[in-house]
DNA sequence: AATGAATGAGATTTCATTCAT
DNA sequence: GATGAATGAAATCTCATTCAT
């Protein structure tokens, strides 16, 4: 009791929960700064923990990352099961992920999309395995989409493509909107996406 | 005469056409690896150019980077500009661009769109203008799309979100091509922009 | 009983052993990769004792190096009180040393002499007094040359030049196996010893 | 004239000479400190130069090391070049070695060998090739020593031995000598090596 | 006694940019 | 114009050692 206050346990059962600070921080500067321009000090120091403790917590600058695209994927998984659970007809889940995009204009417009920008950045580096590791992110999207467009009666091969579609233009919509700095171009897609959901719902 | 042989004057009339070759190394190395990962040493080395040298042709790495862009700029131009020539027919000039990038699979796969990397990588910077530059390349493409879908009877606002749509889905496919390390996505992807202009076409 | 086994007792009385875990895992890694190249963490991990707790038994990484040095000397004492009580006459136990060495090939050819190459590593210190304690170590062998030599008859000072000609050749070889990965040479080296111990004696 | 002074002629046309002060001075301090605790700074220090400067000249420390390791070579060929040209007897040659060991006993008693040394300390090494490099310098010596036995009649296997016999002393009693701090223990073992070398030639 | 966490000094390395000639 | 050389700031990473509990 006198020695895991609630913050503690929070935290995961670490004292100050210094991992889940760095992990916090470094999720924000990587997605507003890129990977490359992004300095372990600045993450040290947003996230108040002094530079050589990092290294007790992540063995190298990549670990860090690993870390980061993992704690994105979580979010990911956890917003497509609230859609699972929340809608049983596969087309409002995609719509209501459709929606989401279209809510997402004022991020996107400064940052573009955490996870494209990570791919892109990611797969121009021969090193690592970390290209990998942002391409499972991406499939999460991918796969999801792709499930619910066999659950309306596509076949796997046609369902496959038109997920490609679906993330194409949001990744697309992404950066043109961060691009053009526009936050409407988002929510302008987003409808062009619902109504092609009811496209091939209709066709499926 | 023999100081300055024809090769020379179309480079620009400088000798040894040095700025070209800075530009052409630059823009090989800049969209396979990213700017932040690219030395000025690199492109030097790559450019047979002494390192020494490249600032007198450039005061600054992102002054180079801008003239990439603008080198860049200028080939998509001329490529719109061919299609504008060989095609009366807007569809068809729109079809030829879906074509191409359907057949641009192989070194998306492997790096991307240029443009889009450029974009993505660039707008995470607060300094300089370079993100205003990359936009303009990007919107050399949306504004060339939103042309042709005036032409075929949309209206100035419908045509721009065609076009965005458009773009949207050429950048997406590039991005997850490259991701997934898959160059038949982006045929794929173009097939389907080709139905898909068909259908606005009819619509418009 | 349960706290303390007979394995416990045995290994010094402190519990788990943990001391002559660490002594052992750090002989192993400071004989292959050198003192400086060999981080306390990574004697720790293969001690399997927590980091921290390595500063309970020892208050320095130079305090742990110490206490390599004596644990290695006393196995050199255990090994030359053998050959004592194997043979009666020096010849004879002169000659199952270099025996011992011309069999040590295979270790010597990976690593050298342990002596020797901690004392090539710590005579380069100037801090500290551990080339005191290595020094120790390599009088050991030469003390105890010498001893057999002024048995075989020879003056106290010829002793000493030929126990130094003898660990000489001994080091040399070691480091000549190590340098050229050839663990033969250890033998034919020992071989030579052996003919050379004969000389001697005749000489003494 | 007034553009290559005297002084750069002699440091092998570059300005200032200082990849040759770089290379002295790292001769210098690894040969004393060891590789390992030898840091760049100490290096740029000793050599008066910036320490970014030094990349210019090296790539990497082991760049330096290897060039360290070069220059040392070069002496090592001229010595051994001397005395081909001063003695035409082998005999003579391997004493002239001889003596020459037995007059280096102040630097062996405060440094050891720099051979011995650098040869102990980059085997324990697993990365690079300097193990090659080290071991290709120690080569010189086992070399040319079995070359001269050659000379004087030995068989091709019997030389070698005798000079891994020669070069083991040698090295041994480096070792020892650095290790006792005992400068007479070289010149001891010289006048050991001599009377064996005209064993040997008498029994070729 | 034990230990997970913390810390700060220092090492190697990279690189845009500048300078002297 | 051209260029080899120079420079310093900053980044990543290591590690002996200490601390709080």
């Amino acid at each position: 009791m006198t020695d895991s206050p609630l913050a503690e346990r929070r935290a995961g059962g670490r004292r100050g929960g210094k991992r889940e600070r760095l992990i916090g921080a470094a999720l924000d500067l990587l997605h507003r700064q890129g990977v490359a321009r992004t300095s372990l000090a600045q993450v040290a120091e947003a996230a108040d923990v002094p530079l050589g403790n990092v290294y007790y917590y992540f063995k190298t600058k990549d670990d860090l990352v690993r870390a980061v695209i993992d704690a994105h994927a979580e979010r990911v998984r956890a917003t497509f099961a609230a859609y699972r659970a929340a809608h049983p007809d596969p087309r409002d889940r995609l719509k209501a992920f459709a929606a989401q995009i279209g809510a997402s204009g004022g991020y996107a417009a400064r940052h573009g999309c955490p996870m494209g920008s990570l791919c892109s950045e990611l797969d121009k580096r021969e090193d690592g395995g970390l290209d990998q590791e942002s391409a499972t992110l991406m499939t999460l999207g991918v796969d999801w989409v792709r499930e619910q467009f066999q659950l309306l009666g596509h076949s796997a091969e046609d369902a496959g493509d038109l997920a490609v579609t679906f993330i194409s233009v949001f990744q697309g919509a992404s950066l043109l909107s961060n691009t053009f700095r526009d936050p409407g171009l988002m929510s302008r897609q987003a409808a062009f996406l619902t109504r092609w959901i009811d496209d091939q719902a209709r066709a499926g």
